[in-house]
DNA sequence: TTTTATAGTGTAAGCGCTTACAGTCAATTT
DNA sequence: AAATTGACTGTAAGCGCTTACACTATAAAA
């Protein structure tokens, strides 16, 4: 393929400072065990090659790669952007590196990304929720590799965790909501199906609609992608009956914010006409207008955390259990009291 | 620190199909050398061992490791999350993989990173903008790594990149301001320093400013990092002087989206008291409110594109020239004419 | 039938590193 | 002075794979 310039390995570096090749590799990690004449000798070697670590070889040869895989369902929308920025720099504050890489949302492409992180050596992983294949967790189980669960939360069971209650927290705004005044709501949910945020979102939502007397089949819900456009048409959709909802509750912020323009644009006025609410509360939520009222999450602690956890988890250190954040409602325009 | 339960090796898999490992390997990457008797037997072997080749181990061997690397400023904001995911996609239909990792807006960390995942046997990088080192570019030949530069243009460079010139576009849409009937403008620019992009918006503001005659030191301008709460501070400062501007050019989206929202919080009407205008065109653009007039990148074409020609390069192929794409100004009702 | 391809397989030499182990030598102890 | 210690350093055996090369059948050609 390509002209191949010689590229300078550790025995170049052992050669040029005259030193063997296990003195120039401690020099490059454990420096201590090194005289400080070897170590200025291998260094200037190293400079004047400008000699790179080969990374893989480092990782067969050590077994352990300081490197952490992440596997998001998308990097295409901000849902996960900020917990992850701040995973990552928690990562790297201990020396560990992060690969991420997307699954949009379908489990055998997740499954695939996961052998392919672990293949790659990954020293422990990052998923998003929990229900997936238990050959999934079988083999990551047989492979030893540690793995943490975010952006959601399940402390009975066997995995540890970093989340907070997606069933509750939405139980909690469809409580405010209804004693709000509505009683006409309907929903916009993500699409459930190998998506158990979303799924349990939505059983949050008819938990409170039940506990408030009401019935199911009067409670509309829709399944769409998480996409703006996907809220918006389902808006179009949903106020084409006969009885109007005095509320749209909606998955998450971003089929919120498709709800609230597509609404504007149509002549509806959020709040007046009708209310909307979000979930996440990612930065879309406050600049679009009317504001969302939505579920606050602490993204960039729950990004913090998972990055503790999964590192004690590998260090095999203490302090490595679930942990389940407090969310909170973020009351905003969009939703009015009737 | 794990214990290490036994991992499947190539080893492993040639004693139980009782072939030679060389043919294992065959079995995963050249099939047609094999004959179909052996194929199914190792296939078997594969599977009840639940074998998963080691990454690090094949790319040292095979030198060359089918990844990609790129590396972006932010994954915070959007800006680059749609031309990403259109990019891997496409690595994706060519059986390459991404590795993405941020670099904060900080020369230093990119430098870093690039070297890290040269390090990890990237087969080619993606890099955002022209501006760096030269060192780096330099490591880089020097190493052979192919490298697309995307999300700026420069033709006359000797790198190959696939982006828009960004001071054209920020030029154009600036004459359309004038022409609009705007003379108070006023500029939040990104951060320039270290920043290319943001550098020939500002300057493409400029030369239209000039080239109507107008002074450059009648334009206020404030660099501000693409944060919205930066967006929106800066609109404070800005509405506090003698003479209001008309319009406020922001250096992107994000800013934009922040002063339109903190606009509205402090009373101003975007567009009537004041118009504002954008950069990219993402998401958040369509959903603020008002909606924002900008300039329309084509992102996920550019990700495709870019991969395109970064695999050309790396399988040595015809066509991995530089190619500048068409921007056009997206008019929403941010924009008034006066 | 003998020669010559050809398809399929095995052998073994690395790829660039880490690290157990052994060795050297000067500083301390006894 | 001999023995012990400890601080450095070197030797060499892998880590799990790919691939050049050699080899063995079998089919095709002569």
């Amino acid at each position: 393929m390509h002209e191949t310039p010689h590229i300078p390995t550790l025995d170049d570096v052992a050669k040029v400072a005259a030193v063997s090749t296990a003195t120039v590799s401690r020099c490059l990690n454990e420096k201590q065990k090194v005289s400080a004449k070897t170590l200025a000798k291998v260094l200037e070697a190293v400079e004047s090659l400008g000699y790179t670590p080969n990374f893989n070889a480092r990782a067969m040869a050590a077994k352990q790669s300081r490197t952490i895989g992440a596997i998001i369902p998308t990097m295409e929308n901000a849902i996960f952007a900020r917990g992850l920025q701040a995973f990552q720099e928690t990562l790297l504050e201990q020396r560990y590196n992060l690969l991420v890489s997307s699954s949009a949302y379908q489990p055998k492409l997740e499954a695939q990304q996961i052998r392919e992180l672990v293949a790659r050596g990954a020293d422990g992983l990052l998923l998003i929720g929990y229900e997936r294949d238990e050959a999934v967790y079988d083999y990551l189980a047989r492979r030893g590799i540690p793995t943490v669960l975010a952006w959601a939360s399940k402390p009975d069971s066997r995995h540890v965790s970093v989340g907070f209650d997606n069933r509750a927290a939405m139980r909690q705004l469809t409580d405010r909501v209804i004693e709000m005044g509505h009683r006409q709501l309907a929903v916009i949910s993500g699409i459930v199906d190998g998506n158990d945020r979303a799924a349990e979102r939505l059983a949050g939502i008819q938990d409170s609609w039940q506990a408030h007397g009401f019935h199911l089949d009067d409670l509309p819900v829709i399944q769409r992608p998480y996409e703006t456009k996907s809220g918006a048409a389902a808006f179009e959709e949903l106020v084409q009956v006969d009885v109007k909802p005095t509320v749209i509750m909606c998955g998450n912020d971003v089929l919120a914010a498709g709800v609230v323009s597509r609404a504007r644009d149509l002549g509806f006025s959020v709040p007046d006409d009708i209310s909307v609410t979000g979930f996440d509360d990612i930065e879309l939520a406050k600049h679009v207008y009317p504001a969302l009222t939505t579920v606050h999450v602490p993204h960039r602690k729950m990004g913090r955390i998972a990055a503790d956890s999964l590192i004690n988890l590998i260090e095999d250190r203490e302090g490595e259990v679930s942990q389940q954040l407090d969310v909170f409602i973020q009351m905003r325009a969009s939703l009015k009291q009737l």
